[in-house]
DNA sequence: TCTGGGGTCCTAGGACCC
DNA sequence: TCTGGGGTCCTAGGACCC
């Protein structure tokens, strides 16, 4: 059987958990950029409030109910979200859990009885409540699939079902997915569900299940489909990830503050984004052999109406791959100088990094000390920032005014993560 | 007269997820 | 004034090979 745990509102959870007075009022968390609304707790969903909405469209909403508002404050959610999964790993064994993103898991459950399954559930929500302050839910089926469509019934009857929907039963499946409708079905978005409904009649998970996997195959994007209908119908297919997997792509992407015009700007900009990224690089222990970097322009009225920005690219093949932040910041900005125009606006800018392959110098170059000492030097650079959780050693080229950062005017402290910042109980 | 069959690798782009 | 950031997987089609 397979269990996802997925926290409640995560975000504000984390929110609520240093401001108790919180609990049972609206609260919700902004993106970067304070742009939209990423997590919403469920009386700020009864107010109506938008998930994923604009900021400034919900502002009348939240000011009118006094709605909590917080900037996301990625410090405090990366710690807590740390918390709850090595809970997980303790209770279920290391290689049982696998995560899937900053606030969900699935766990590998033994083939239990119903009564064990009920057991070792209740266990997992109560220890991880205990231990972490985070309430979650969990859904329990046979495959991943089904075990995401108990998750959300779960969530849906918080009283009812108290957090946890176990499904074992060929009632208790066909049940679920005929409450289930088909664009909340884990793999079905906005383009399949239309299709499905208008070209279909699929209407539910179950109307789905019943199809083949042959027409599943020909109008549900081919194998990506017929595993669906697999996973529907109670086998498992989507197997558990090793949780080791390296990334093949590793990008940091932001909107500014406010729109920029200069290429010193911008290229402070990547620089500093190019050390986030190389970081991540370094964490999974590979070198990237492709840097690409990108900007967007500010959109623009056009008699009335907004046209797009207009996005550009560009791209080098380094000669070595390479984990090292100065030499990848050095193929990064003479990128951006080729696809800057002068007079241009921007309000968005990335970096990609591709071509991952294993670090195998990791260890140092016996041969070659000067790489030796590079990596010495990164190694002490990343052991630095994280103990500090935060960028005390940098790169000159980051710059240290950043006209460009980000908004986040509503950011709540770091409260686990750093000294000064941490709660003071009078 | 008349132009196979099988394969690989790469890129762009679509769809999805949280 | 004003809509995030970071990923994954898959397919189609082109170039190229023997």
């Amino acid at each position: 059987m397979k269990a996802i745990v997925d926290c409640n509102s995560f975000y504000c959870g984390c929110e609520r958990l240093f401001k108790p007075d919180l609990n049972h009022k609206p609260v919700i968390v902004l993106s970067n950029n304070d742009g939209c609304i990423i997590s919403r707790t469920d009386e700020a969903k009864r107010l109506g409030v938008e998930m994923a909405g604009p900021y400034f469209k919900a502002k009348p909403l939240i000011e009118k109910f006094n709605i909590a508002t917080f900037s996301s404050n990625y410090h405090l959610y990366g710690d807590l979200s740390w918390r709850v999964m090595e809970t997980m790993r303790m209770l279920m064994g290391k290689n049982n859990v696998e995560v899937y993103s900053v606030d969900e898991a699935f766990v590998d459950l033994p083939e239990f009885n119903t009564e064990k399954i009920n057991i070792a559930s209740e266990n997992l929500k109560t220890t991880i409540e205990q231990w972490t302050g985070i309430r979650v839910s969990i859904g329990v089926a046979p495959t991943k699939v089904l075990a995401k469509v108990a998750n959300r019934l779960a969530k849906k009857n918080k009283q009812a079902t108290n957090c946890i929907v176990i499904l074992n039963t060929e009632e208790s499946i066909a049940d679920a997915l005929y409450n289930t409708p088909i664009g909340d079905v884990w793999g079905i978005g906005r383009q399949y569900a239309e299709k499905l409904k208008e070209e279909f009649a699929v209407f539910t998970a179950l109307d789905l299940r019943n199809k083949t996997e042959y027409w599943a195959k020909k109008n549900l994007g081919g194998v990506t489909g017929v595993r669906l209908i697999k996973e529907l119908n109670g086998e498992a297919v989507i197997v558990m990830k090793d949780e080791l997997t390296e990334k093949k792509m590793i990008a940091t992407t932001r909107m500014f503050g406010s729109a920029v015009n200069n290429l010193k700007d911008i290229q402070e900009a990547i620089a500093t984004y190019t050390s986030r990224a190389a970081e991540k690089l370094r964490r999974q222990n590979s070198a990237a052999g492709i840097i690409s970097v990108f900007v967007v322009q500010k959109e623009k009225k056009f008699n009335e109406t907004f046209r797009h920005g207009m996005s550009r690219s560009a791209y080098t093949i380094l000669p070595i791959a390479t984990s090292a932040t100065n030499e990848l910041i050095k193929a990064a900005l003479p990128l951006i100088e080729k696809i800057f125009t002068n007079g241009e606006f921007y309000k968005k800018a990335g970096v990609m990094l591709s071509g991952i392959v294993p670090d195998i110098n990791i260890q140092g170059n016996l041969f070659n000390p000067k790489d030796n000492d590079y990596k010495q030097l990164m190694m002490m650079v990343d052991n630095v920032n994280f103990s500090m959780r935060d960028d005390v050693l940098k790169f000159a080229s980051g710059g240290t005014k950043k006209n460009w950062k980000m908004r986040q005017e509503l950011r709540s402290p770091r409260y686990t993560t750093r000294w000064d910042e941490i709660k003071t109980v009078s």
